[in-house]
DNA sequence: GTAATATAGGACCAATTAGTCCAATTTACA
DNA sequence: TGTAAATTGGACTAATTGGTCCTATATTAC
């Protein structure tokens, strides 16, 4: 407790840090864009964060909490465990409008820009997957234990499969698809679902 | 005809630049990476390609005609239309094996890194996928005359969910899902186009 | 008051980036 | 032999990159 303390919020600058990176990327994201948006000099930002590579790191584990914490919650209040499954589904239209929806995922994001180049980022990505596909996971297995999904496909293989629809979705968003495409397709994927022999 | 003539294959030193482009994405492929890989000289590239984006566009297309020239001998060749369909989504299982695999695809890694950002390669993507979309519509409108797939989905709609789940497996390929995973969502997807009511 | 810490700002660094330009050389054709 | 065009290689820019270091100042607890 000695010393002067800090005067910015160091979760909140990590969050602006988390928003430009979901935006940009992370090689597309400079130290300095990250100065500015986050309000703090380079001094502060490196005796805080160490370095851009280990917030991007923080950045990716805020991230995963963020959407487990949302989903969570979305699962739990949902009336049903397949109606917290079609939203998730039907509701990425709705990203079609603005921008920030055109982002994608930064979990997916960074899995597409260089997973493969850095072992320490892939894990990263690779708990944030498997964190999402657990969610998906147990409102599967809540769906089929209601008798709303089918039980002739193992809850597994059914999560991954929303997992995929969901992150070829969000590419589709990415690369330009209409509100009324994405709709169509969620739909349809829901649909498959329920109606899965 | 005048002058001393060129003594690379301009052809296939584009082709060298987009398995990089591929490879490692737009912004992570230098200058000196093209250079070394295309075993050209700085000048012979810039006379050549003029800049490193216009070469980046003429990967893209050229990425595009290959993937469209390959795909359209797939359907005219496959015993059927859905044999097509099924062996495009399955055969992404083999690309967990080997590196090259795990590229994904040229098209959704650029609508990834930075379509946004730049129009003239949002509109290489969007062409791109618009191409690929094209084929599956072909396969999935023979595939519903010849009644292997149901109609009473628009086969526009079919189509844009198969190159979702394409481009969603291709995702979860990057990410490092395993080779059975990618299976099992393959052939749950084309169970769903099968079964669908 | 003093120690400890955070702050801002700027100098500095080595490396890399895409891209330009020039000179010397090589290869073809007429 | 002359002209047109392609070759290499290197010098050169201007800018940016992530990162280090230093100084001066501010703020707190003891």
């Amino acid at each position: 407790m000695l010393g002067r303390p800090r005067k910015f919020d160091e979760n909140g600058a990590r969050e602006v840090a988390m928003q430009l990176f979901w935006a940009k990327g992370y090689e597309a994201t400079s130290l300095s864009n990250l100065l500015a948006a986050m309000g703090i000099s380079k001094s502060s930002f490196y005796q805080t964060f160490e370095s851009k590579h280990i917030l991007f790191e923080q950045c990716l584990n805020q991230y995963r909490d963020i959407i487990v914490s949302t989903m969570s919650k979305g699962l739990a209040n949902a009336p049903t465990s397949m109606a917290f499954i079609r939203h998730a589904l039907v509701d990425i239209a709705n990203d079609t409008n603005d921008p920030l929806g055109r982002r994608g995922c930064l979990i997916m994001n960074t899995a597409s820009e260089f997973s493969q180049r850095d072992s320490s980022i892939a894990r990263c990505v690779e708990a944030g997957i498997q964190a999402t596909r657990d969610i998906f996971l147990q409102a599967v297995n809540a769906a089929q234990a209601d008798g709303e999904i089918s039980s002739n496909t193992r809850a597994e293989i059914l999560a991954d499969y929303i997992v995929t629809v969901v992150s070829g979705l969000k590419n589709q968003v990415k690369a330009g698809a209409s509100r009324k495409q994405i709709m169509n397709i969620a739909e349809l994927s829901v649909c498959t679902l329920q109606e899965m022999a």
